[in-house]
DNA sequence: GCCGTTTTCGGCCCGACTGTTTTCAGTCG
């Protein structure tokens, strides 16, 4: 049986769960559960396949017990000691779980109110049946919204995973002698959000002997459809793979159909009818009312395909008829940014300490993410610590602590020659607007990441409010990942945008685009709205370890999709550009 | 149940927000 790293998480968070409203296991008991779960989903990798290889060790979070339990459940299906904790407690209670904003207490509480199905559930909110049993009437508005989450909620990957298995299935397909070039297609190659399936294209001169090799490929659980020119399979970890094979003299067409978007190719479509031409996966062809005319021209690259209109070929990112066939059409393709314009990253996460080692949110040394920002070729490296557990400190003791991270980051630059680092804090800004550092601290820094970290789910009005106090601050620097949305947990915040975006402009502020595969925020369409407002932009990682930093693909990636070029992106540009920005002084 | 430059015991993050429980419980990150 394949379980995927999503359904293992489940399978542990429930478990922790049955403990919670049982009273039974410590509370710590609980969190070792929970923490475990963490882990696995935010594995790029399958866990079984660690389980497989006899690396289950490898994963942080496993202990002896948890190991033993998940060798049971690879191996049988079910554990015994799992299936005892959550014994007697009806199906219903674990799915509760899953609408945010509902924990193990809830959850019990509607559970003993006998409701039996969400579905009853959603009808028992509406009719004020659950309110009169006792449930506050804010609870159930609450769940009510929650619920509308969760069905606007596809079933869609983050794309940093998918990348990483497409990686692979690239590879693979790279191996076939018969094989000429291979793309991802469809979301995946326009570097979206969340993918869906994982779609590819081959040229080849004998397109039977690619989908043959696709289809021996290991980690195919079962081929659903294998033709000539195409295959469909479904993999071990549960997702669909199809491949498109296509002869060289019509690739550049069957890799721009199935790029897509599809309202890119509607718009194309149509300006070639008046053209006339008509444009397929197979070519162009010429035509003359409704009438073929002429035979397929040649289209072996994209950018045949796309001169045959008279355009040039747009990035795959920005395929979205957003004005993209327009630019191409005038030859006025803006210069899209590259991750090999990246000279640094300013949101990192550290393990210094903070009043204990315990309260670091980083797992790795400065040392070690300053090396790593090294062999990425990076000039200048910015650690950003949260100061966690200050809330309730006095000032003095803020103000003491940050001079001593200070001087510990002035010792690591003396000893440092070849790249410049810099002494930055991500600090919160309060549900008042106000910043959880006092300033006197503030202004001994290089710069000052300030973000929203709670309270998320505000009015449009207060999430404002708050983000243009921050903006009104003189010594935060970048608003870090603006709209605070989790992909495929929670929405974006609602904010009054072009507010935000004009006061960013105006007071010299940076936006980040954050690259966390969670995150990848400020969203593409708010890169581009907030461009037009002259707003400059930095992409950092947010890492809180060092192989995270491998991440600002994925943030460049967003930049891209939002029309962002090297201009726009402070963290692009020269040591000496950039230190004037931040006004420090080389 | 996990984990280890306080390593085989004894710790384990903690602050913010929300709702309603005027002093705290549940949820989240």
């Amino acid at each position: 049986m394949e379980i995927s790293n999503a359904k293992l998480a489940k399978i542990l968070r429930n478990t922790a769960a049955a403990y919670t409203i049982k009273g039974t296991g410590n509370l710590f008991q609980i969190r070792a559960y929970e923490n475990a779960a963490d882990n696995i989903e935010h594995s790029t990798a399958e866990i079984q396949d660690f389980w497989q290889e006899g690396k289950l060790n490898q994963v942080s979070g496993l202990g002896e017990s948890l190991r033993g339990y998940l060798d049971e459940l690879f191996s049988k299906g079910e554990v015994r000691h799992f299936e005892e904790v959550k014994k007697g407690i009806p199906k219903i209670f674990f799915d509760l779980l899953d609408i945010p904003g509902v924990g193990p207490k809830t959850a019990d509480k509607i559970a003993k109110m006998g409701v039996s199905s969400v579905e009853q559930l959603k009808k028992q909110l509406k009719d004020g049946e659950l309110v009169k049993m006792g449930l506050s009437d804010k609870l159930a508005q609450k769940i009510l919204q929650g619920l509308q989450e969760v069905s606007q909620r596809g079933n869609r990957m983050l794309l940093p995973y998918a990348f990483a298995q497409a990686e692979k299935i690239l590879n693979y397909l790279q191996k076939c002698p018969d094989v000429l070039q291979v793309h991802p297609l469809g979301s995946l190659r326009r570097m979206v959000a969340t993918i869906g399936d994982l779609d590819f294209s081959a040229s080849s001169n004998s397109p039977k002997k690619v989908t043959e090799h696709f289809c021996r490929m290991p980690g195919i659980a079962r081929i659903i459809d294998q033709g000539e020119n195409q295959a469909t399979v479904v993999l071990k970890n549960g997702l669909q793979a199809d491949l498109l094979v296509g002869k060289t003299d019509a690739y550049g067409a069957l890799l721009q159909h199935f790029t897509g978007s599809k309202s890119h190719n509607i718009k194309l479509r149509i300006l070639a009818n008046g053209k006339g031409y008509s444009l397929s996966e197979f070519g162009v062809k010429k035509v003359s009312r409704g009438q073929v005319t002429g035979y397929s021209q040649k289209t072996e690259t994209e950018e045949e395909f796309y001169r045959l209109l008279g355009m040039d070929a747009p990035p795959p990112e920005i395929r979205e008829d957003t004005g993209e066939i327009e630019a191409a059409l005038e030859h006025k393709l803006p210069d899209l940014v590259e991750l090999y314009d990246i000279k640094g990253d300013l949101h990192l996460h550290s393990n210094f300490p903070i009043k204990s080692p315990s309260h670091a949110p980083g797992v790795d040394s400065m040392e070690d993410m300053v090396k790593k920002a090294k062999e990425l070729g990076y000039r200048w490296v910015g650690i950003s610590d949260h100061p966690l557990g200050f809330t309730t400190s006095t000032p003095k003791e803020m103000i003491k602590w940050v001079q001593m991270r200070t001087k510990f980051i002035q010792n690591m630059q003396s000893r440092t020659k070849s790249i410049r680092v810099l002494n930055g804090l991500e600090i919160d800004i309060l549900g008042n607007g106000t910043l959880s550092v006092p300033d006197e601290a503030l202004a001994t820094l290089d710069y000052c990441i300030a973000g929203i970290h709670s309270g998320h789910r505000g009015s449009k009005d207060e999430i404002t409010k708050r983000l243009l106090s921050a903006l009104n601050s003189p010594h935060v620097d970048i608003i870090s990942h603006p709209t605070n949305r989790l992909l495929n947990e929670r929405d974006s915040s609602d904010a009054l945008w072009d507010e935000v975006f004009k006061l960013a402009a105006k007071n010299k502020k940076l936006l980040e685009i954050n690259s966390h595969p969670m995150r990848l925020d400020l969203r593409d369409d708010l890169v581009r709205m907030a461009k037009k407002y002259g707003v400059k932009f930095i992409i950092n990682t947010d890492a809180h370890m060092v192989s995270q930093m491998d991440n600002m693909l994925f943030g460049v990636s967003v930049a891209r999709r939002g029309w962002a070029e090297s201009k726009d992106i402070v963290n692009t540009w020269d040591w000496t550009d950039f230190a004037k920005w931040f006004n420090i002084k080389s």
